[in-house]
DNA sequence: ATTTAGCACTCGCTTTATTAGAGTGCTAAC
DNA sequence: GTTAGCACTCTAATAAAGCGAGTGCTAAAT
């Protein structure tokens, strides 16, 4: 469909783009070693390159400029073979070579070596908790009135929950319940806890302990995880160094959007097929976002996958380098969860 | 050493210009119904201000704006009494009286609420967790090689710590090792554990379990608490709205201090009286803070300082509505954490 | 002795004009 | 099919002009 010619045009159109951020011109190309045509040929190429939407002007007589589906085109068939540096390469592997114990610490630190390294924004949706399985609970009173539950899943996560305790309850009752429950409980995944109580603990702690609805209710609101999954954000700064945010009201707008986490819930989640994926423009599917490309990728253990690493960025994003930069952090963190896993 | 006329030119500068933003002129002074004089006289009186270093120009013809001394001066006399409407009062007080049992939940709240209403930054410190009283450690096994350590203190605090353990080592060593913890450090302040587990723990562990030197450096490292206290931070994103940030250099500038966290810590630890505190631009002695004050209250519980709660704005800050809310929020904060430690 | 009206003067900001430069599209020649 | 040449367009930068808000000073009024 495209010459090869044109396939040249537009690949050092973007690229160019991509790193000087102007508009880039007939004059500007024809200075490239690549091309050996003139100007004026150039002008035509564009022109057709222009109505097939690939790239576009920022006005009448200005440079071309990338259309989204130009992005698009470049990210699918034009990528340049990108070789990270040494050091690149030696930065990332060097938080997997020291040992974290901590599923969270390791992803944050991914996170932040890549906005680090991209100067962009990068977002993990970390493992989906509810499919943990429950290592134990623990009910510690702090006072007559109050406890604190803790429920350890297998994979090391914490969650804690202040609670209520019904008035003179005996401490054995609390005791037996934990017993109870640890018992009934273990290695149950957290997503089936509050079904499990229902049809199996239910009845069991009716026989007894005093004060059985109250702790049962309390017992399953300390249970009820608010938050599906953790999400961890590195780098919304760098987003300030962007030349297409240096209007405040376009960076209120993305920060609205960043802050408020939703969406890129939502983004994330949808990424479910394995390998880099990228999104670009309104492809996001999210007003504010036009202006952004989303990079994602999966991280998993052992095939299955375990949560999403993603790099948000403007449009004019470095995508090759982006992309070789994520797909090493996600594969090394794959390998390293791997390992970590396999203990058991 | 200022006459009353000069006060009252000094105080509708200051209170105008919180307003609008824009230097005030003698003709926008004269038309103030309080005025009585005209323009000229207020032209006089303002010549001598300005002398006095109360107030300043943005250039030889413009109208006068507060000098930091002119801010000063306006807080410590000249602030207008404020009565927070209805609404506002209502706003905080709902948090409060929903019954909340976390300390992090409540601390958090009254951030949010604050920054909220204020449209500024608000900046909380929480009680230093070093003081709060061990309530239980429980070392909680993983795999063969990792456990979870959780410690929790009287308050419903709780850490969390992965940490490896020696080979081979049998499970009742740890179950063991947990006891003698717990018999022997329950009710012992935080910042005292290492000390205390090296005088007296020690050597009843040795006694007792294989791995001693290990166990016993792995339940140290876990003790040691790497934030000395939380900070809590909310409404950020308020400075993209105050007009003196729409320069993205500046803005940038503020946000590498806020983020970096470390510089709050240092001025909301200084913050040891009792009562309301306003540091003006540079009395903040923090470089890039010279455009913003930051105005402090304590917390506290029964007359002990338990934390700090702040609100970071412009030195075009609205002082006395803020002033204000501080209070309200601080002293109710207070009342409700006095109410919850008496529990115990 | 204050206070005020009047006036000349200073800047900053906005508007308008001008120009230089980059880039385009088209045409005609190669 | 390619390219040189040219007229044309639009942006961005610079300059000039005018407006408006504000000042300081002086001299008259109170």
């Amino acid at each position: 469909m495209l010459s090869d010619r044109q396939l040249l045009i537009l690949k050092i159109i973007v690229d160019d783009f991509i790193r000087s951020g102007q508009p880039v011109g007939s004059r500007t190309l024809s200075k490239k070693e690549q091309i050996t045509f003139s100007s004026a040929t150039i002008r035509n190429e564009m022109a057709d390159l222009e109505e097939l939407g690939f790239i576009e002007k920022t006005h009448i007589s200005s440079g071309r400029v990338p259309s989204q589906k130009g992005y698009r085109y470049y990210v699918d068939h034009l990528l340049p073979p990108v070789r990270l540096t040494q050091k690149d390469v030696q930065t990332i592997q060097s938080i997997f070579h020291e040992q974290i114990y901590e599923l969270e610490k390791l992803i944050q630190k991914s996170a932040q070596i890549l906005s680090d390294l991209t100067n962009y924004t990068t977002v993990v949706l970390g493992p989906s908790v509810k499919e943990h399985k429950l290592k134990t609970i623990q009910i510690i009173p702090l006072n007559a009135e109050t406890a604190v539950a803790i429920i350890v899943t297998d994979t090391g996560y914490v969650e804690k929950h202040v609670v209520t305790l019904p008035p003179s309850i005996p401490p054995s009752d609390v005791e037996k319940m934990v017993n109870i429950l640890n018992e009934r409980l273990t290695g149950v995944p957290l997503e089936d806890l509050t079904d499990k109580i229902q049809t199996e603990v239910a009845h069991v702690l009716r026989e007894h302990i005093q004060s059985y609805d109250h702790m049962l209710r309390m017992i399953s609101s300390s249970l009820d995880l608010n938050a599906p999954a953790q999400m961890f954000l590195s780098g919304k700064m760098n987003m300030l160094r962007q030349p297409e945010f240096s209007d405040i009201d376009k960076l209120r707008a993305l920060f609205n959007i960043i802050e408020q986490e939703k969406e890129f819930y939502r983004l994330l989640r949808k990424h479910n097929q394995q390998g880099i994926q990228v999104k670009i423009g309104t492809e996001n599917d999210v007003e504010g976002m036009e202006n952004c490309s989303l990079i994602t990728a999966t991280y998993s253990v052992g095939g299955e996958k375990l949560g999403t690493i993603a790099v948000l960025g403007p449009t004019r994003m470095e995508y090759s380098r982006v992309i070789s930069l994520l797909n090493l952090v996600a594969t090394d963190l794959s390998k390293a969860l791997t390992m970590w896993y396999q203990k058991d």
